[in-house]
DNA sequence: AGTTAACCTGACCAAATGGTCAAGATGTAT
DNA sequence: ATACATCTTGACCATTTGGTCAGGTTAACT
């Protein structure tokens, strides 16, 4: 099952996989798996389309490492967030985290959302397995947290998903946020002023108990 | 362009074409437009696939159809937000009316996503004209009540979206919620606890002023 | 009851779909 | 230079695609 580029490939298999890989994230991610067509895939990465089969061996097959490519950022992504004494550190650096993951993998974050808008079908599993344990395992925390006082009682496992949402956001909505902003694209300062926003405000907003710095 | 149910169609017009409407809606959610076939909409209506084309016209068709009913739906929540006197209650106007978009309408509601996820090709001119207005002019209310010192001076545009991303997530991602939370869909009192849970962390977050009322 | 407009649908079409394959071109290690 | 594996690609295939149409059935109004 696992196609993703190993060590040992070939010089030409690394380069032809690596532009094969990234057009179709971008056309699976706008399209979906079904809208994506190895054809227009093809196209994006400026080969035939049987050169592309070659490669990949069926659209399938190269849904499913795509998948797995950005599993492995978004698992990287949550064990970013293993500290566990100070509330504030610990939620600024998984905003922080999370909205890194989203500025430099949008496309991987819109593949990801493509995935979920259908339903899940090939990420069922993992949501319900691995995922659930590590949100479990972070809502525990997040209510030890307030039974002691260190935050207001929320419940942590829709301040998981005000997180996840609210910094996702800006990969899935690009285009409305660009719209409506009237910007070509939005650049570093945007994404850190925004993240700014957002810890201040979720953290603010749960009442976290943050010793008096600079904000 | 517009054909949407109109009061004067058949009763067998209005009858086939709700069907049609609501079978679409799902398939064009979960699979974009380029994914959705007009075989699989008509096996969810259950009508002929000549049939249902004899109703919608075409393919591109229902889906601008599609669009546009959502559309209404969007900017009669949008209308509901017209009271300029308190922040604190306008905000939380804002938020409710916005989640009860959400679950009132969630096939609608990922129907706009994957729309947005396509890079918006049929909605470019309602984002970047009609929603930019009001945009502009809800953050200009929110920058006065900034300076007026009534909330934190948080950017209204960032705040926009943050109620936005937070509410929508919940009809988007709803795949994602119900494996990782374990439920088979949530309830109308999960949806009151959860868009309890915003507005709270939102209000606070922007450092709202509040009379003090019952929480 | 008769007429007419609305409705229904199987047969059909050209184009696009995912995928195969065979035959040749290119790279690489000796 | 030779040999072998990797790469390349146009031709091809069955299936599905969005859409048309002719000829029929049904409903609605007088």
């Amino acid at each position: 099952m696992t196609i993703l580029i190993s060590p040992e490939a070939t010089q030409t298999r690394q380069r032809n996989e690596q532009k094969i890989f990234d057009a179709a994230e971008f056309i699976f991610a706008s399209h979906g798996y079904r809208g994506a067509s190895v054809q227009a895939i093809a196209e994006a990465a400026e080969l035939p389309k049987s050169n592309v089969l070659y490669y990949v061996g069926s659209k399938r097959k190269l849904y499913v490492a795509l998948l797995e490519r950005m599993m492995v950022s978004w698992n990287a992504m949550l064990d970013d967030i293993s500290v566990e004494d100070d509330p504030a550190e610990v939620l600024e650096a998984f905003i922080r985290s999370k909205m890194e993951l989203t500025r430099t993998h949008p496309q991987g974050s819109r593949l990801f959302a493509a995935e979920i808008l259908q339903g899940a079908p090939f990420l069922q599993d993992y949501l319900r397995g691995e995922l659930r344990e590590w949100v479990q395992s972070r809502a525990a925390v997040f209510k030890q947290w307030a039974d002691q006082g260190l935050m207001d009682p929320v419940d942590p496992v829709w301040l998981i998903f005000l997180i996840w949402s609210s910094t996702q956001h800006y990969a899935d909505f690009e285009a409305q946020i660009l719209g409506i902003t009237d910007k070509e694209s939005l650049s570093e300062g945007d994404y850190q002023r925004i993240t700014d926003f957002l810890c201040r405000v979720i953290l603010q907003g749960c009442g976290v108990v943050r010793r008096p710095e600079a904000f």
